[in-house]
This record gives structure tokens, C-alpha cells and sequence, in this order.
RNA sequence: UGGCCGGUAGUUCAACUGGCAGAACGUCGGACUUUGGCUCCGGAUGUUGCAGGUUCGAGUCCUGCCCGGCCAGCCA
């Protein structure tokens, strides 16, 4: 797997980078290439748009070319600067710089409401004064043609003088609209005489009360792409029906430069989550979740908090690649890029998330001997820590069977186990509760092991991971479950919401970690030995988010066992 | 109901544009290991949606059908 920048060399090339390409070699754009992300800033960033944003920042850098920022506001009902602002964050925490300011579709709107006029007096717009039910139900349906409305053939002065009338407030929200006049029989439905501009009397985050007409997406993309030189303007599928509109705007204006050219690809879908915002905004109005940084949700903010790294975002969208195939993609697979990624660079830790305690017989009463660890195997230069040994520890619950079945490497009465980073350790005795619980571990361990080996070359078939009883940390850990029990919530147009899981988080309150974890800094992802990745929460040093668990063949093990039975 | 876009391994994508159907993740097995992690090695998995046709040869071209997605906002 390799993580970097999108395409490896050894990769073929995706549709778009093919076209993008021999649009270079060709000279189509006189050799420029220029994409633009271009998000509505009335929400936040999810992993979806990731693949949009890398797409478009990467494709453009790859050929030397820019990539800019574009904020597309306008509809002025929800947008705000906050979002904006949460956008640009997310963008740069992703790794990527948009090339020079952020600019947005509102900065157009003069020069769009210029066109508008051009395109009037051209005689391919009117003034329609049918209200927008009439305007839906005249549009006709898939098998039948729409009916021409009774204002389609006012004279250029007349809609002229109406337009300015628009734009001067001079009506009521919703009381008249600008339509291109281009054919109400189209098998296109949006060619059916798209509307350009409605009515709001609504402040907007940009432009305050300067106007009260709005364009449509419509009418306001194309001509944002060909204003700033977007060569390639890429979009997800759903789109792939306007670009005959995307189209017919921009050959019936004059233009600054070159027509941009519209490319539609598969949007990102995961499994066991959902992307679209209707639907994450369900979860926080109904409180299933805390808000748009859960770190159970796909937000790029929840997936910072949960301690996703950037580097494996990108890297997985790199994977992944961009084809014109709805799919859903596994999230194991995401996954498996974070712990790619942290298994390179987090440091190992030991934690205890269900504690067992464990009185050592034989050692020396009130000795604390200091143990060597290294920070991370797979990083030398990571260095080691010292971890506190006494006689007492705690070990993990599930670390300790009283009837082990078979397969079972841990302790157990009788058996020896290692300490990570210590000695072997053997299990003489159980205490247990009047309910026969097991509430204490008798051991004794072998001071000729400190080595990690015994000296009489005898094995030990698992290695477990502990922390010392006088010197532990309380800790408080967050295990993250899947959000949606069903692969894909909400199919065959069933309630997403059915499949909600309400164990998707658990709270542990008392887990136990070692002193070195209090140097842990904010956000730091550090793995727990034997257990998984876990983000330290961005202001409490005492609470830690699991990113993701390690791969764990003994619990394959018992899934398999259960499976059968 | 019409138009458009799709359909290749469990999943996501390839297949040099008509020439032996592959990769990654997952899965299974093995080696290694002071993490049942990592790493390494190996195996399995396909009626290329279906049926015809053209061709020496079809995932690729043609015809018909089936399935999925999108489109009837003054959302983007």
C-alpha cells in the first residue's frame, strides 16, 4: 500500500486523468490545467467530499496547474461564514492548499446578472409570472411534454424592463422567476426551461441585502468555471444531466477564455455510515450522535477527532480511484489505511481497559524496577520509555480465562504468559467473589527472564500487556462500534435510522494506563499494545478515542467458533 | 411511463482500445515475532448481468432483454 500522493507511476490512469491528459497533450486548453473544489458553505465536510477534494487539488498539481477554492453560495438560505470557515480548516487539514484566496460564486453575481441580460435581449430568456406550482406542473413529465407558459413570448423590452424590476425588489418572493427559453418538449426535463433566477428577499452571508435575486446552481456554475479559466470542472454524477445545460449557457455567451469542459464521476459511499447531509443533520437534531465532530460520524471533523490521519484519507482515495460505477466501498478498507498509517508512527503504550488485578508472591516487597520499552518497533528512531514495575499490576480481563478453550494462549491457572517488556509471569492462584467472579490473580514470576527469555530456552505462547497498580493512570476510553448495524443504511428505501446502532459508543471509565501517557499531547493517536489506536481528546488529557482496533485473530477466532455453533 | 449513465472476484478498481481475465482490501494456510500486531511467502474465489450475432478470436463490436442509479426544486 503506498501512501503518498494519488496514481502510483504503475498505475493506469482513471477516465479523467486520461482525458485530462490528452487535453494537455493536445493543447486544448493551450496546455492549462484548472480544476476548483466548490462546495456550498451551509454545512460540513464529509469523507465523500475528500475524494473530491483530492481529486480536484491532485489532478491539477500532477499537471502543474491550479486549483482553487470556490464557495458556492448561492442560495443564500443556510449558508454562512462559519461553514465557509469549517471548510477551508478541513481543507487544509486534509494537506491541501487552494491557490490563492478563497473566491465565491457571489463575487459573480454582477457580471451573472450581466449575462442575464445579454441573454434577454438575445430573446432566450423571459420573465415567467406563473408561481412555481404552476411553473412544476407545466413542466410535463418523463413521457409527456410541458406546456409553454402564457409569459414565453413577451417581448425582449418587456422582460427587460421586468428583469430590472426583479432586481429592484419590486416583487414578492416567489411571484416571478427568470427562465432560459429553451424547449418545453426536451427529454431533458432540466431543459425544460430552466429557471436562472428567483426571488428572496433574504440577507446573505457575502452580500448582504444587495440583492434579492438569486442564480441557480444552473446558471451560476458554468459561468463561475469559465470567469476564473476551470479547464476540467468535475462534479459527481448526479450532475451528469446538467452538463447538457452546463453546456448550452456557455455557447450562447461570450465567454473570457476557453469553455470549460464538465466531467462527472462516482460519488463516495461507505458502508455501515451515511454521507449525505439531510441525513447526518437527522442524527444530530434526534441527539443519536454529539454533534458534527462525533467521532462515530464520517465528517472530516469527527474522523479528526477519532484520530484518522489525513495521510490515510488520502491515500485511500488514491486507492480507491474515480469511475463512473455507483458503488459502495467497504470502511474496513479505510480502516485499514489508518492502521497503516499509525503502525508507521504511533507510539506503543500500554493501557488496561478492564482491569484484573494481579499480586506478584515472590517480589520483593515495595521494589519499583524501571522497564525498557521501545516507543515503536516499527521506527527506531522513536527511542524507548521506561515503564514502572511493581508487584502488583493490573492485567486485562480478557487476557484471563479460569477454563480456557482450546486456542486460548493467555493466562490461565497454571500457565505462564510474558509481560510485555517484563518477565514471564505464572498464575498459581485465583481469588475469587462470593458470586465466584474472579477478583485477584496469585503469580509469581521468574526473575531469570528479564530478558524476555527464559534461560532454560522454555516458551510462552502469548505475550500480554500490563501496568503497574501504584503507578497507574486513570483513564477514561471511548470504543466507537459502527454507526449502522446494516452494510448500507436505508436500502431497498427502508429507514436508515432502523439500522442505528446504540452501542455504537461505550464509555469506559475506569481503564488504567501507563504514567508515560500523560505526555500524550492533544489529538496525539498513540496505540494501545495489543489493543488498537487511540486519539487523546483534543482538551481532556484523561479521556481517549479508539480510532481503530488492531487486527485481532483470536477474536476472528472465537466470531468463527460462534458462526459455527 | 421517457431519457441518460452504469453492470468484470465478497468489495473497490484494472485489462495497453478485438489477443492467455489481473491488483488491492478481505478471506484461508504457512514463516517470522517480546503486540494473536507488523512483515514475508503461498492458496482459493469469476457463466465478465442474460440471450443471440459478427469474428480465427469478444469483458471489449452489433441486436434484444434483465438489473441498478440519476432526472419531473424557484436545493446544490
Amino acid at each position: 500500500m503506498n501512501e503518498g500522493s494519488a496514481g502510483g507511476a504503475s498505475r493506469p490512469l482513471d477516465f479523467i486523468r486520461e482525458q485530462v491528459q490528452a487535453d494537455s497533450a493536445a493543447g486544448t486548453f493551450a496546455g492549462r490545467v484548472q480544476t476548483r473544489f466548490p462546495p456550498e458553505p451551509n454545512g460540513f465536510l464529509h469523507i465523500g467530499h475528500a475524494k473530491a477534494v483530492c481529486l480536484n487539488f491532485e489532478v491539477a498539481a500532477e499537471h502543474g496547474g491550479t486549483c482553487r477554492l470556490r464557495f458556492d453560495d448561492t442560495n443564500p438560505e443556510g449558508e454562512d461564514v462559519s461553514y465557509a470557515q469549517a471548510i477551508a480548516e478541513d481543507i487544509a487539514w486534509l494537506g491541501y492548499e487552494p491557490d490563492g484566496p478563497a473566491v465565491h460564486a457571489s463575487d459573480y453575481f454582477e457580471q451573472l446578472y450581466g449575462w442575464a441580460e445579454h441573454l434577454v435581449g438575445e430573446g432566450l430568456a423571459y420573465v415567467d409570472d406563473q408561481d412555481a406550482e404552476t411553473v412544476s406542473a407545466t413542466r410535463g413529465d418523463f413521457s409527456t411534454p410541458g406546456i409553454d407558459s402564457p409569459c414565453r413570448d413577451r417581448s425582449v423590452e418587456q422582460n427587460l424592463g421586468l428583469l430590472r424590476d426583479m432586481r429592484a425588489g419590486r416583487f414578492d418572493d416567489g411571484s416571478r422567476v427568470l427562465r432560459a427559453k429553451i424547449d418545453m418538449a426536451h427529454p431533458n426535463m432540466l431543459m425544460r426551461d430552466p429557471v436562472m433566477y428567483r426571488i428572496r428577499h433574504t440577507g446573505h452571508f457575502r452580500t448582504g441585502d444587495a440583492w434579492c435575486i438569486y442564480p441557480t446552481y444552473d446558471w451560476a456554475h458554468g459561468q463561475s468555471d469559465a470567469i476564473e479559466g476551470v479547464t476540467h470542472s468535475l462534479c459527481s454524477l448526479e450532475f451528469d444531466a446538467h452538463r447538457q445545460l452546463y453546456d448550452w449557457y456557455l455557447e450562447h455567451l461570450r465567454l473570457p477564455g476557453d469553455r470549460p469542459r464538465q466531467y462527472e464521476f462516482a460519488r463516495l459511499n461507505l458502508t455501515h455510515t451515511v454521507t449525505s447531509k439531510r441525513r447526518l443533520s437527522t442524527l444530530i437534531d434526534e441527539e443519536l450522535v454529539d454533534g458534527w465532530d462525533d467521532p462515530r460520524l464520517p465528517t472530516l471533523r469527527g474522523l479528526r477527532r477519532r484520530g484518522y490521519p489525513p495521510e490515510a484519507i488520502r491515500a485511500f482515495c488514491a486507492h480507491i480511484g474515480v469511475a463512473r460505477v455507483n458503488g459502495v466501498h467497504e470502511i474496513e478498507l479505510l480502516e485499514s489505511f489508518v492502521r497503516t498509517h499509525h503502525n508507521r508512527h504511533a507510539l506503543r503504550r500500554m493501557a488496561v481497559l478492564r482491569p484484573l488485578e494481579v499480586v506478584i508472591d515472590n517480589w520483593p516487597q515495595g521494589r519499583v524496577e524501571h522497564r525498557r520499552a521501545v516507543n515503536n518497533p516499527e521506527d527506531p528512531s522513536a527511542g524507548e520509555r521506561e515503564v514502572p514495575f511493581t508487584g502488583r499490576l493490573w492485567i486485562e480481563r480478557d487476557d484471563f480465562m479460569l477454563d480456557p478453550p482450546r486456542k486460548f494462549y493467555r493466562l490461565a491457572p497454571g500457565r505462564e504468559v510474558r509481560l510485555r517488556a517484563g518477565y514471564f509471569l505464572r498464575c498459581n492462584d485465583v481469588e475469587t467473589g462470593s458470586a465466584g467472579e474472579v477478583v485477584r490473580l496469585r503469580c509469581t514470576y521468574d526473575p531469570d527472564t528479564g530478558s524476555g527469555q527464559a534461560p532454560d530456552g522454555r516458551k510462552v505462547r502469548a505475550t500480554i500487556h500490563w501496568v503497574s497498580a501504584d503507578h497507574a493512570a486513570d483513564a477514561r476510553v471511548a470504543l466507537y462500534g459502527r454507526l449502522f448495524t446494516d452494510p448500507v443504511p436505508g436500502a431497498d428505501g427502508r429507514d436508515p435510522l432502523e439500522s442505528y446502532n446504540p452501542a455504537s459508543c461505550e464509555l469506559i471509565t475506569d481503564a488504567k494506563v501507563e504514567p508515560a501517557l500523560a505526555g500524550a499531547g492533544p489529538g496525539e493517536v498513540v496505540q494501545f499494545e495489543r489493543l488498537g489506536y487511540f486519539a487523546r481528546d483534543a482538551e481532556d488529557a484523561t479521556l481517549f478515542h479508539r480510532t481503530v482496533g488492531l487486527r485481532d485473530e483470536w477474536a476472528n477466532i472465537q466470531k468463527r467458533r460462534q458462526q459455527r455453533s
